[in-house]
DNA sequence: CTCTCTTGAATAAGTCGTACGTAATGGGTT
DNA sequence: AACCCATTACGTACGACTTATTCAAGAGAG
């Protein structure tokens, strides 16, 4: 039984933030502790410090007087990791899927691209190991075994890159993959070809190629986009 | 008169956050919060919300018998704007406005091909307008106003991108810019070709030429790379 | 009579202090 | 080496008080 019973805490916070994030809350509504702790029953303390992480994500303000207010979109921090994981759970899980992939093409060819002049012999070995466990999952029905050389692929790859702004992305593609996957039809293997492309990737990263690791790189992320497009509202 | 006295909270959050991410307080270091609120005649309850609002920062973990530990820097949410505006204002800024600056040459000519397709005619606008200002001001060391326009100018680009992942990152490329103009040599004026790239970049998105739009902003974050090197250690 | 400015009461967040619960740690015993 | 227990610092609860902000009533000017 999953019992994420961590506290009250954890438990208010996991209640309010999907609520919010997922549009249970418009923008403009205000909350008020006083009900919030009557609500959950918690005593104010606890739902104090909820929201104060709720502000620190900037998905709501607190004013004297007036409560606390659910901000529009625009305020929100979306690249916090449980802003964008909350979002992945909710309504708008098509639109947050499509904006990540967007990011990811921008990112990833860039991040192979360093990659292939920093990453260390351990990384390219890590790198070439999970191409192969890629090729040797991609038929049969072995979709659960793939997606996790899959994502610790381009987890490599982004670490590898030497960008800490680059690494911290590594939760997010995981993310969109294991998203992919979940919501792909079960039955249907990997495209053949985008495995290649991650065969020569971790290549072009061995022999330092970052013209070519980049380019190869943006393949798998314009293949991603097209896959997108398919199953996507 | 610079008062920032928003109440206890934020100048305990103000002391904290920039202490940790500068490197005072070095990761697996254990505050206690009695001491903090000691330290800071706050009571523990502050120092409590304070504490709440780093951990969600991934900055400190919170364990009972232990106290509040400094997490290393790859746990840090890198992307959170107070964290980033920490940073920058600490110690490793350079790395800071390094890992930056590799970012936005990642993302921003993405999200320019991206803007010659989505923008409206009102962005279309904005963004001519800038550039021209940029014009304009890039003679007889009026860097303040050149940057005005600068920064607004990326803006529009990262929002008309229609990527809310882009748009969020308009404050990041200010600042970035801001930091740039902070450092420079006052009295050197903006390179001109990097100012017409603009104006070719505003026309771009106007005709709605993706492509071309794409490689002169990668001309732009090229440069800017270029530039950062001389006056980076 | 209408409009504006002032004043004050109501409200909900912000802060404080205390008390107690609880889990992790470390040392001492068997 | 395994177990037990006292210690410790965070976690939660509660009640009181403070303060900023709002809204409305009332005074005053035009």
């Amino acid at each position: 039984m999953e019992n994420q019973g961590q506290g009250p805490h954890t438990r208010v916070l996991e209640a309010l933030g999907p609520a919010i994030t997922a549009g249970d809350h418009p923008p403009g509504t205000v909350l008020r502790t006083e009900e919030l702790a009557a609500e959950f029953d918690v005593s104010r303390t606890v739902v104090r410090e909820v929201i104060r992480v709720l502000e620190s994500m900037r998905l709501v303000t607190s004013r004297r007087r007036v409560g606390v207010t659910v901000l529009p979109t625009e305020e929100w921090n979306v690249y916090d990791p449980r802003v964008i994981s909350w979002r992945l759970a909710g309504r708008d899980r098509p639109r947050q899927l499509r904006s990540l992939t967007v990011l990811r093409s921008a990112v990833e060819p860039v991040a192979a691209g360093l990659a292939a002049v920093h990453a260390d012999p351990a990384q390219c070995a890590a790198l070439t190991e999970h191409a192969m466990g890629m090729v040797a999952t991609s038929r049969g029905q072995q979709l659960d075994a793939y997606l996790v050389h899959d994502t610790a692929f381009h987890r490599v790859v982004l670490t590898a890159s030497g960008n800490e702004m680059f690494a911290r992305l590594g939760d997010v593609v995981a993310a969109v993959l294991t998203g992919r996957t979940a919501h792909h039809v079960m039955f249907t293997d990997p495209d053949p070809a985008a495995v290649s492309l991650h065969v020569q990737v971790a290549e072009a990263v061995r022999v330092g190629d970052a013209a070519r690791a980049e380019e190869l790189t943006r393949q798998i992320t314009v293949g991603a986009m097209a896959e997108l497009d398919v199953l996507a509202p």
